[in-house]
DNA sequence: GTGACTTTGTTCCTTCGTTCACAAGTGACT
DNA sequence: AGTCACTTGTGAACGAAGGAACAAAGTCAC
């Protein structure tokens, strides 16, 4: 475990595929679940299963983290865990700014699983003054006027944006000018934002729609007489 | 307009590469919000920048569906909004039911933008008794005893999970054996299904965790000699 | 100590997605 | 009518990701 406590061959800390680094919490969480059951080493076959995905690509994937297995054994559980959080950075401590107390806001502050992986909730923002002084998980609710403070004074890094669609790039503006620099939106709208900060989307409507696509072809296949316009 | 009802060319229909199906929808909504703005004609340049895309990935994904603009002209919003909805599967009517009555069930019962686009939420399915006849949204809860019933009575073709990680897996079987093909899974655990079920994981706590490795990078780059090891 | 077996890590190849550049088509203006 | 400016649609080059197969390396039994 000591061994190399940074890893001297480049192939670590530079060039992790984006579709790799996307696996790597799934990875996470399911040693996560086999560690609380006991099991101290598991094949890439194994954890492949548990994770949803197929072993070779598992082993690539863990490949590019450096070489943490023992060939004709597997890994070792607790020191897997250890590598990937440290490489997804889960070993520090990131503050969270959530804007937008709505019932996704909440949802969001309630969500277990975030204290325990490095996220500590630092701010829940809203609009609404009458929600002010309230505490949501334990986090209380600070009018929106108070953003840029509030993200200045807790040193946050990282805002979640759950406000309305029409709010959303306001709010992005005032977090990245607070010193915020990556964000989750969740708002319906892209937001555009200059160079040096991360945004994810995630649109619940998109979800859906795709899934509706797939559903249509599903449809279209079972009636291909009508489907084809005979 | 007319000249092609069906498109003989078998570029629709077949084929639509899945990164174009998952920007379609963003596509649809940006057309929507020009449209309602009173923009009746938009090129390529104009939309790509509104969806918060490059212009010649914009034109390439509408290739796939077919032949919708006029060269030296753009796109009439209509027109376009009208071929995305049909090729997404828009213009049907989707039953979902949702499983879950938590914050994010319920963030998802009142989530704009679903009726307009022809999801209709038939169902919202709780496991505790006190919340059921409780009514979201204009929508009743019903008791998880009744998931096949309700599934089967409303023709619901798509389900939402939104439950507690040990539970989804048998929701997500009892959904299936009722009769939906489709699942939008917000539960933290790899799902497995059967052949011509399509699943869709959204993970808030994955989102996140890209975040961080994101932020990361960007503090390593800002103190290399640290995070060399040097 | 040796051999057989297990499992990882890596290489090669194919597939998929993105970007670039340009030809073809359209409308406006003279 | 002809020319010009503009925009789409597409072919081709480029790069990233996925999958299979295999060699390297380590363990366990004896």
């Amino acid at each position: 475990m000591s061994r190399r406590p940074v890893d001297p061959r480049a192939a670590r800390s530079r060039g992790i595929p984006e579709a790799t680094v996307a696996r790597l919490p799934v990875y996470h969480r399911a040693l996560l679940a086999l560690g609380e059951s006991g099991v101290r080493t598991v094949s890439s076959e194994e954890l492949a299963t548990a994770a949803g995905v197929n072993s070779p690509k598992l082993r690539k994937d863990l490949s590019h983290l450096g070489s943490y297995g023992t060939r004709g054994v597997g890994y070792d559980v607790d020191y897997l865990i250890y590598q990937i959080a440290r490489e997804l950075g889960l070993t520090q401590d990131w503050a969270v700014v959530i804007v937008g107390v709505g019932n996704l806001g909440q949802a969001l502050a309630n969500y277990g699983g975030f204290a325990g992986r490095g996220f500590r909730i630092v701010g829940l923002v809203d609009a609404d003054p009458a929600r002010v002084g309230e505490q949501v998980a334990g986090v209380p609710v600070t009018h929106l006027g108070r953003l840029e403070g509030l993200v200045r004074s807790t040193r946050a890094t990282i805002g979640v944006i759950a406000v309305p669609g029409p709010a959303a790039q306001q709010v992005c503006d005032r977090l990245i000018a607070a010193g915020v620099t990556s964000i989750l939106n969740f708002a319906p709208v892209p937001l555009v934002v200059p160079a040096g900060v991360d945004v994810r989307e995630v649109d619940l409507g998109v979800e859906l729609q795709i899934l509706a696509f797939h559903e249509q072809r599903k449809a279209d296949a079972a009636v291909p007489a009508l489907a084809a316009g005979r």
